[in-house]
DNA sequence: TTGTCATTACGAAACTATTCGTAGATTCGT
DNA sequence: ACGAATCTACGAATAGTTTCGTAATGACAA
């Protein structure tokens, strides 16, 4: 399996592309400056290298191009989350799961769902 | 409060730190290199650096300075997971949760903890 | 066709992180 | 006291990330 790394600026695209499926610079660079500010060139040229890295498929059949995420969110999830166990957590994944539980509020009906989820996983 | 965002080897130091307390720059380094390759003077200027950063304190009273994680891991697991569930998560602390409990073996054991951890949670 | 506009390509600058060589200071054993 | 070993300070080289200016290309409207 390959190696998924995105830096910061990578994954605020990729977060993009998830949520809004194939898109062009142009689309990208909207979403992005709605929240900060970034110069056309500057959101252009991060998707060209993570072309250039993989992260992205790009059709450029037409002039514009269209850019898709190539790795999904859920390995991406996981990727990171496994490193996060490790570096942060001390290989326990109960560890982060409360912390996530204790630092968060967590509705009612969320608390439900994990709960069915455990119930679940505990007849194997 | 204060942003915590370390880089990659620094908080590979700060795991050190949080595991053993104050420790001497040799120390660390031992601990380092029994899994991957470095100089001792990088390490040394890591930890300076984190000094600057004021990631670290440093007892320099006597010649061989010893370092200590002036962060908590417990801040630092809290503000790095925030910013997972933020951007990688879409904001949903219990997406996170039923990732974490998916992708890892975890014990019976360890669920029973979070069982009763969730039991405690709903009670409120 | 001609000018305007949006787009891509390219390269360089600015910044941050990582690595390590070298020099100078201190400690310790003999 | 002398030399070897250990440690810190400093600065520079390297590498990776982020930013953007400029030029070339293509699309489109008048």
């Amino acid at each position: 399996m390959k190696k998924i790394k995105p830096t910061e600026s990578e994954l605020e695209i990729l977060q993009i592309l998830w949520d809004k499926g194939p898109s062009t610079v142009r689309t990208v660079h909207e979403v992005l400056t709605a929240t900060k500010e970034a110069g056309y060139t500057t959101t252009l040229k991060l998707m060209q290298i993570m072309h250039e890295k993989e992260l992205l498929t790009r059709d450029d059949s037409s002039k514009t191009h269209i850019y898709e995420a190539l790795v999904t969110q859920n390995d991406t999830q996981t990727a990171m989350m496994n490193k996060m166990i490790d570096t942060l957590f001390n290989g326990s994944a109960s560890q982060l799961i409360m912390q996530a539980l204790g630092n968060h509020e967590t509705s009612g009906e969320e608390l439900t769902a994990i709960r069915k989820y455990l119930d679940q996983l505990k007849k194997k």
